[in-house]
DNA sequence: CCTACCGATCGGTAGG
DNA sequence: CCTACCGATCGGTAGG
């Protein structure tokens, strides 16, 4: 009992370190011994808590992949006005990736190194995600929320653009909470920088 | 001289054929030999056109740093106001990126893997870019163009967000231009998704 | 978790 | 631009 809740979280160790290897010089350039060195210990024995160096990148991008997923569905299931859904969306998402910095990194910029089939469903989950933020804002246009002139495949392209280089530059010691984040960003992609005459 | 002509030409050909090489698989899986059988020679020949792998990475990164720089500058002699700088600003940096995507998408993912002192050069640079545009923001603040309670680090960081990650969703025989894609994004931060009351 | 080790591949050089 | 080759490092296994 006590030997499987250890490995448990020697392995979830392993992986959190793992990220933030993947994330500082990226998944090829990430060794497996530079791995071993953060956690003082010898490369062939990262192999008793994982099998490949490739499972740690698969979880590492399937979990997040799953907690965006979660929090999405939580939005939709509400019955509220696009533009709130949309609101409500990028708040999940920023919450999401505020919860683990590192591993959203990873999952946005190393996700590529992963083989197939897990590429594939990889990128599968992802375009259902961002057709569904698309589906959100069409549903705006269409209500009257949002302008009738928009280009909803730009518009959906400059939100996760927005919203995925957040673990680049938002410092974890920022005194900005993710939720008010979120509330900016959807602030600004809604309303604009103008001021209003 | 017709030699030099042809070495010219032909160390462009690796230096482009990289680029390509280094975006599909990121710089440090990309190797010389996938690059050297791209071009049909032997990887040991590469060595006779350039002097190493990172040699193509500083000339991708700090010749698009340079293009960057040049389309500022020309906007920032203009006597217009804060917001036409904006628009102008975004507009040129979208058509430099639209001139080589690939070169484009290796400068924005791939330059961490310079080593120094060229990383630290590069950042400097960057930051330098990024900075005068937040100064255009902060100018339309003041002058009353943009709105008074926005986060201006925010606003840039998203802007930059947006534009940066055209490279790697903008097809390169897509029907829109450069010129028309530079001013809806400039729209699309300027004036915001909403629909006007 | 370790020692000992493997085959493959890396960036790059010597010499032509 | 080639052949021939180098030392270093890679992910991973065997066996304990």
């Amino acid at each position: 009992m006590a030997e499987t809740i250890s490995n448990l979280s020697r392995k979830e160790q392993v992986i959190r370190m793992a990220a933030e290897l993947f994330k500082e010089k990226g998944y090829s350039a990430a060794s497996m011994r530079d791995l071993a060195q953060k956690l003082g210990i010898e490369a062939a024995s990262l192999y008793s808590h994982i099998k490949s160096k490739e499972e740690i990148l698969r979880t590492l991008c399937f979990d997040m992949a799953a907690d965006f997923r979660a929090s999405l569905l939580e939005v939709e299931k509400k019955n509220v006005s696009a533009r709130e859904k949309l609101r409500l969306g990028i708040i999940g998402h920023v919450k999401v990736m505020a919860r683990d910095l590192t591993a959203s990194a990873v999952f946005m910029n190393e996700h590529r190194h992963l083989s197939q089939p897990y590429l594939r469903d990889f990128l599968l989950l992802r375009i259902n995600y961002i057709n569904r933020f698309k589906t959100i804002i069409e549903e705006g246009v269409s209500s009257g929320d949002f302008k009738k002139d928009i280009d909803t495949k730009l518009a959906v392209m400059t939100l996760f653009s927005s919203l995925n280089w957040m673990p680049a530059w938002f410092s974890p010691d920022s005194t900005i909470e993710p939720e008010k984040l979120g509330e900016q960003l959807s602030d600004m992609l809604i309303n604009g920088l103008k001021q209003k005459v």
